[in-house]
DNA sequence: GCAAAAGTGTTAGTCATACACCCATGT
DNA sequence: ACATGGGTGTATGACTAACACTTTTGC
């Protein structure tokens, strides 16, 4: 006859979801912050979310913070992994859990939520010492989302509906930390076919006015889906 | 004054550390499997794994399982996500996060462990219904695995210290489900530097004996580390 | 007409692919 | 000598990388 073994000592743990919102600012990648409204750490810098109730899903109280926060209704998301280091939180046992999420800052107004006082953008190269181990899960997303922008187009969400190239090119430029040859980038991204040119052109002040595209969106999904190399080499 | 927040309906949950052991018999990817002790689902097939305790590190609760099985030391292994959907098992939230492993299988002999009895290998295209959702997460962990070998030689953590340059083509064939043709795969692995033929022959029975390598170690490191393309492309 | 960014083709080199025969062994 | 799997080179096409000038706009 098996013993029932006490499960009590197990059920001790408590799960927090947290989310590195990445943007595009037309020249620079930057990561959503939020003052903290309690303690621990109560006005630190950290990244959006909460602990998660026992009924809760996970990746929901994530990116329901970061919904709460920028207005979106669909945020695009990828789980990084699970923070599990011990002494994390003071109370007690704490593992996070850490997504990172692609939004379109253009014309964003950003919210503030009972948690999560004064939302700012920080450049990904310019972040303060954020709360807990926030730094290392921006490391780790960030690490994560290049990979993924090697292989699938998601870089368009956080572009505006109707973008221009060199917009794209200034983006994949500053991601990768690299720079790619004008021709050969547009060259490379154009033979995707996925990018729909528009008799439309942005104006930009003093110069030439770029040409505005947009994405196919049957070919965004299916490249996303099942792409494996979108990207130019580094 | 900030009100004190009642903590404890957080506190609440179990975090499992599961892993996906891969060991490759010469033929075929394989899964480590084992029975479960206790309840929920007592007998049913399941990964090797455990609840963790509060003062616990998770990757060492999932890793530890896999050293007490197996009886290696050290074992390669990578987080692949959390599991976090609720109703996964019936005393509570239970939060499972999910390593992938590899193996050498060779020579092996596989222990009982308190919380894991008859532990079997399993052909990855030939595993049982298992237990919670451990299907998925071997489906989950696969994937990852196989990306990781487009880009990182950890094949070899799967491989005798010495094999031949047949075995590593059968198991890139395996794992991709795709075929290579020889010469251009070895032509491929040989560039990277990595392989030192040495001159001894696998005494395989009927046929030629194939020539045995090991790898360079600094050199697998080095691709570990900063490699970003490895296998051949599908 | 000048400054500033947008846009456009060609060439050379490298890398991937396709392909067929001889070799060493055990029976 | 034959059956089985191990081992080797070359030629073609595809893709990558390097490179400079013309266009459009606002001032």
């Amino acid at each position: 006859m098996e013993q029932t073994l006490d499960l009590r000592p197990f059920f001790n743990t408590a799960v927090s979801g947290n989310c590195v919102v990445f943007g595009f600012d037309g020249h620079f990648l930057n990561v959503l912050v939020i003052d903290r409204v309690r303690e621990p750490h109560k006005g630190a810098k950290a990244l959006p979310g909460r602990l998660m109730l026992p009924d809760e899903d996970v990746e929901e109280v994530a990116i329901g913070a970061v919904k709460a926060i920028t207005g979106l209704e669909k945020v695009y998301h990828k789980q990084v992994r699970a923070f599990g280091s011990t002494a994390r939180h003071p109370a007690g046992r704490v593992i996070s859990i850490a997504y990172y999420a692609l939004v379109r800052m253009e014309g964003l107004n950003l919210q503030e939520a009972t948690f999560a006082h004064n939302p700012q953008w920080y450049r990904v190269d310019d972040l303060p010492k954020l709360a807990f181990d926030h730094n290392d899960i921006i490391a780790s997303a960030l690490r994560r989302l290049r990979k993924r922008l090697q292989q699938k187009p998601v870089a368009l969400e956080m572009l505006p509906e109707k973008f221009t190239l060199p917009q794209l090119h200034r983006l994949y430029e500053d991601l990768f930390r690299a720079s790619f040859d004008k021709r050969n980038f547009r060259r490379k991204i154009l033979a995707s076919g996925l990018f729909i040119p528009l008799e439309e052109f942005q104006e930009n002040g003093q110069n030439r006015p770029p040409r505005l595209y947009r994405a196919d969106e049957a070919r965004y999904l299916e490249l996303r889906t099942n792409g494996n190399q979108f990207a130019p080499d580094l």
